[in-house]
This record gives structure tokens, sequence and C-alpha cells, in this order.
DNA sequence: CGGATATTTGACCGATTGGTAAACATTACA
DNA sequence: TGTAATGTTTACCAATCGGTCAAATATCCG
């Protein structure tokens, strides 16, 4: 007979281990397409090619799977602005924050998706990441950015709203994709409109924020 | 007894005109918060304070309802682009588009995340007026932005890409108000983080925007 | 091997889903 | 005022939801 599962934790088998990524892709995959409310177990238990059962011998629930999913995504997602380096040069920092964000939103629009359904609905099940870690994260940067201006390498500028810009000029490239892609027309399929918007936000940013440039 | 409701449309009466309204102002208050997918009939009706097959005569199907709603709130979403104007000085125009946006932001943050929802979600019951009504739209005003570049009022860049950095970095604070409001902190309660962001963002666009603004 | 443990499944559960049928109540209007 | 059309509700439906259970199967290890 099977060990409960409450004590399943304390040794983990290879399947167990196979299974658990298994499910947490195919999560991935539904949860970001559909939102948490939207998704259903069966689709999960589809896309990973298990029977619903199965998938809930692993996770007890579909509030556990999505915990499981956010928890382990969201450490990788923070990880660019975890690089922003205040030793660093400002105009470059920014740039390359900028890069490493599209590239997230061109190569990890799934997990773009995930947050930006989860917040988008009320963030009901990372409320706390967002007051704590990220929160905490995002004032330590702030002010990083903060003395930069007031050295006068960047323009005097509210480090929060950078943020939020970069963040959200970012993330539109997958969180907005199909809405992109039909404005942009047909001919935008490939992967070039990130090459267009990389272009447009240096020079948005950089020039925003050339410290020259007073203040309106 | 009731006429088959495909001939209703004939004449619509007072009440009609009344529940109608009170059914798509529910509507509009549980898809922007729970989806599409995740809402139910059963819930709107409860927000507009009537039974459940009571909504159903005014509205056959769920997928009725928020059709009806999107139909309604589209053409209002996308005054502010409409009233771009090219005759109009560039700065001032941009100014006041992102002053617009952010206000309905504000003003309107049940209709930006209806939206918001759908196309995060692969926009399938838009789609069609993604690619028509708004690429007409947003292909005029990259055309009008475009003149200015090339005449010397505003830097060369892309306008597709300068538009939808408008949209994401305005409808950001609507979208992901939870996250802006768990970042900066209780004491931001109140709507001064919109003055704060218009004035960041102007900042950032007519800054970045400028025309001897050497493109990088 | 064999038995213990771990994994998988089919059958099933009560609750909720979108939606219907028909009886009942109200309104508009001649 | 009467009556036909409009509006509302109760009771209900089949399908799907998240989740359980016990039996069946696969794996591990001495």
């Amino acid at each position: 007979m099977a060990i409960p599962r409450a004590a399943k934790t304390l040794r983990r088998t290879r399947i167990q281990e196979e299974k658990e990524e298994q499910i947490l892709e195919a999560a991935l995959d539904v949860f970001s397409a559909r939102g948490f409310r939207g998704s259903t177990i069966d689709q999960i238990a589809e896309v990973a090619g298990m029977s619903k059962p199965n998938l809930l011998y692993y996770f007890r629930t579909k509030e556990a799977m999505h915990r499981a999913l956010i928890d382990r995504v969201l450490y990788t997602w923070l990880e660019p602005l975890r690089a922003f380096d205040a030793e660093g040069n400002p105009e470059e920092e920014i740039r390359s924050y900028i890069r490493r964000k599209l590239e997230m939103a061109r190569d990890f629009p799934r997990e773009s998706r995930l947050f930006a359904n989860e917040v988008l609905q009320g963030a009901p099940h990372i409320e706390d990441e967002l007051k704590g870690p990220l929160k905490q994260l995002v004032d330590e940067k702030a002010e990083v950015i903060r003395a930069w201006a007031k050295s006068g390498k960047i323009a005097e500028c509210d480090p929060y709203h950078l943020i939020f810009s970069i963040w959200s000029t970012t993330q539109h490239y997958a969180d907005f994709d199909v809405q992109v892609r039909a404005v942009l027309g047909q001919e935008h399929a490939g992967d070039g409109r990130f090459e267009d918007a990389a272009r447009f936000l240096e020079q948005l940013f950089i020039g925003g924020l050339r410290p020259d440039t007073p203040a309106t």
C-alpha cells in the first residue's frame, strides 16, 4: 500500500523527480494560457500525458500545483533585476537590463504570462511574494538608481516608475503577443520584432534618462 | 407566453434597456477580475442582483454577454488614440496621449483589465477586432509619427514600438495595480502614484524622443 | 526470486458549471 | 379594465469540476 502522501517527501525517487517535472511543465503550459481559475486539472493531466488521479498523487490539489510552479519560476524570473549592478556603468546597466528582460519575454513567454495572469486577477496566490521579496529587491535597486541620479550619471527621475516602465514595456511583448502580432501584421511573424523593440526601447530609455535632459 | 428571444430585438423596452445595462455593468466587474473562463454566470447574476435565468433571458449565453460587453467598451477604449492629431504639436500630442491613457488606467481599470485578460489568453474573442479596426487605426497613427520623425520634429524611431510602449507603460497601472501597490507600499494607497507616473512617463517619452537625440 | 514499497488507473463522489422548461408575475396598451 | 406581450422565478438537466478510493501494476532491493 502506498505511503500517505504527507510522508512522501522524506525520500524522493527518480520517478518522483521526473513526473513532478513533467507535471509542472504541463501546468506552466495550461496555467499561463488560461489563468488559475480557467485551468482544469484534466487539461494539465492531458498535456502531461498522464491520468488525473496520477497527477493528484504528486500534487494533492490544483492549488498545490500552482504554488509549486510559482515557487519554481519566481526566483528565475527576478534574476535580471537582481543582476542590476550598482558598481556598473548606469547606461550600460539599464541597457542590459532591458535586453535581458526582452530576451526573457521572447524565450520564456509562458512564465511571463503566468505572473501576468496572476497579478491581473489580484495576485491571490502571490501577494506575500510581492509585498515581501519583490518589494525588498525593488527598494534596493531603486536606491541604486537614485544614487546614480544624485551623482548626475543619469537624469533625476522616480526610480520606481522607471522600473515599472522597463517591466511593462518588455513584458508587453510576451503578455500581449497576440496583439503585437496582430498590429504588426504577418510580416513580423519571426523574432524580428524583438530586435526592433530592443532598439527602440534602448533609444527611449537611454535618451529619456540622459543626465542633461531637463525634467519637465 | 414569452416571444422567442430571437425576435426580442425588434423593439426595446425600457426594462430591457435598464436590465441590459445592469447586467453589462456586473459582467464588466466579474469578467475583468477573473477573465472569461474564470467567471461564472452565477457570479454575474449575483453582482447584477438578479437570478441566473433572468440574466439568460437578456443574453442567451455567457459568450453573448462577453461579446456585448467588448463591443460596448472597445470603441471608447480606443478614443485616446483616435484623438491623436497629425496637425498638432508632436510633443504636446504625445504628452496628452500619455496623460489620457493614464487617466483611463486610473478611472477605468476594469475596462483595461477586461482587454488585458482577453489578450493575455490569446484574444479568442477579439482577434478580428485586433487585426481589423485596431491595426488600421495604429497603422494610420504610425504614419503620422513617421512623418513627424521625417520632418525632424521628433527623433527617428519605430512608431509601432513607440505606441506599444505608451500602451504598456500606462495600462500597467491598471492591469498590474496590485503589484504596483505592493511595491510602492502603503503610503501610495491614494492616487498620487498616477501623478508621479505621469511626470516620469512624460520625462521619459519627451526626453527619449527629442529630435537631437542621436539614435543609438 | 519475493515481498515491500511506490506508482497508476478506473470507477466514482458531491458540488458547480452553462443552460432549459414551464409556470408565474408584471407591464404596456387598446 | 382586460389581455397579450414581456419579464421573472423555481425546478431542473447533462456535463464538467476538483478530488477520493481501492484495486491493480510497476519498481526497488535484500
